[in-house]
DNA sequence: TGTTATGTTGCCAT
DNA sequence: TATGGCAACATAAC
């Protein structure tokens, strides 16, 4: 699923791809709701002959700036992909909306849950959209000390708090389970409870996971795809996530990896590195 | 063949 | 405010 290593390598493809080509005219299919509320006519009149600026990343989302004062603000959710297609391809399974550029090449947008979103936005609503979420994982801001400040008091399980995207953006489930597989610390444990060096630990393994994966360009574990239809090769790399319900056992003391529910998400860790702090 | 797990975000209830 | 549950959706795997 995109979490930020995923929607970092989907940025940084759309960067060498799409910068400067202006939209000639867009496709919808069977979905228009991928574009939100929105209606459809409108939609193309306010993208046609825009030029596409550079891509950012802010936690899970995309921002195309376009010319005019507006930006395209995208989320891939759990099963959007972007893609870079010819224009005269077919179009792809799932696939809700294209925009026709003047390169020759499409930019596509397919997903088969439909939870995913291509809004079109001007500039004060796309910083809105954007304003609540936490820092960046990679960046200075989230520091131990931050990390700290936000998880005090809390009662809620450490995972919780991680996977809350106004505390810190861009984690999902896959990098917090193995953010708190090396950083050994146990997914139930209240977040009030950590200690300055849990803190410590948690950041340099979030910034770890994260780095691995990007180098890696992302984990494909079902439906992940970069714009050129290529899979991630992190899923090689991975500890925990997907195991402890195959009964897996841990790379680390080879017992027995665990499963649960948390949160209503499945999760893996290891009881014997990663045991509940006693009470 | 029916049931369940999948995971992100927003909305709702407590 | 903090927390937890669930809907949105389609499919694979049991």
């Amino acid at each position: 699923m995109p979490e930020l290593p995923e929607v970092e390598t989907v940025r940084r493809i759309l960067e060498q791809e799409t910068v400067g080509r202006q939209i000639t005219g867009v496709t919808f299919h069977d979905f228009q709701g991928v574009i939100g509320d929105m209606d459809p006519d409108t939609f193309r009149a306010l993208v046609r002959g825009q030029t596409l600026g550079c891509p950012q990343r802010r936690g899970k989302y995309l921002s195309i700036p376009l010319s005019e004062g507006l930006a395209l603000v995208i989320h891939l959710r759990m099963t959007g992909r972007l893609l870079v297609l010819p224009n005269d391809a077919a179009p792809v399974r799932f696939e809700h909306l294209a925009l026709h550029l003047d390169s020759g090449q499409d930019l596509r947008f397919a997903d088969q849950r439909k939870f995913g979103r291509v809004l079109c936005l001007d500039a004060y609503s796309a910083r809105a959209a954007l304003a609540r979420l936490g820092p960046e994982p990679l960046e200075r801001r989230f520091s131990a000390s931050y990390l700290a400040q936000m998880a005090s008091r809390r009662t809620a399980p450490v995972k919780n708090v991680l996977l809350d995207q106004r505390i810190v953006a861009g984690l999902g489930n896959i990098y917090v389970d193995e953010a708190l597989f090396r950083a050994r610390i146990n997914p139930f444990t209240p977040a009030g409870t950590l200690t300055q060096d849990d803190h410590r630990r948690l950041v340099r393994a979030i910034r770890y996971v994260l780095r691995a994966a990007l180098l890696n360009q992302g984990t494909t574990f079902s439906s992940f795809e970069n714009p050129y239809g290529e899979q991630g090769r992190n899923a090689d790399f991975l500890q925990v996530y997907g195991k402890g319900k195959a009964g897996q056992r841990c790379g680390r003391c080879d017992n027995e990896l665990a499963w649960t529910k948390l949160g209503g998400r499945g999760t893996s860790f290891c009881p014997t590195c990663q045991p509940m702090p006693t009470q």
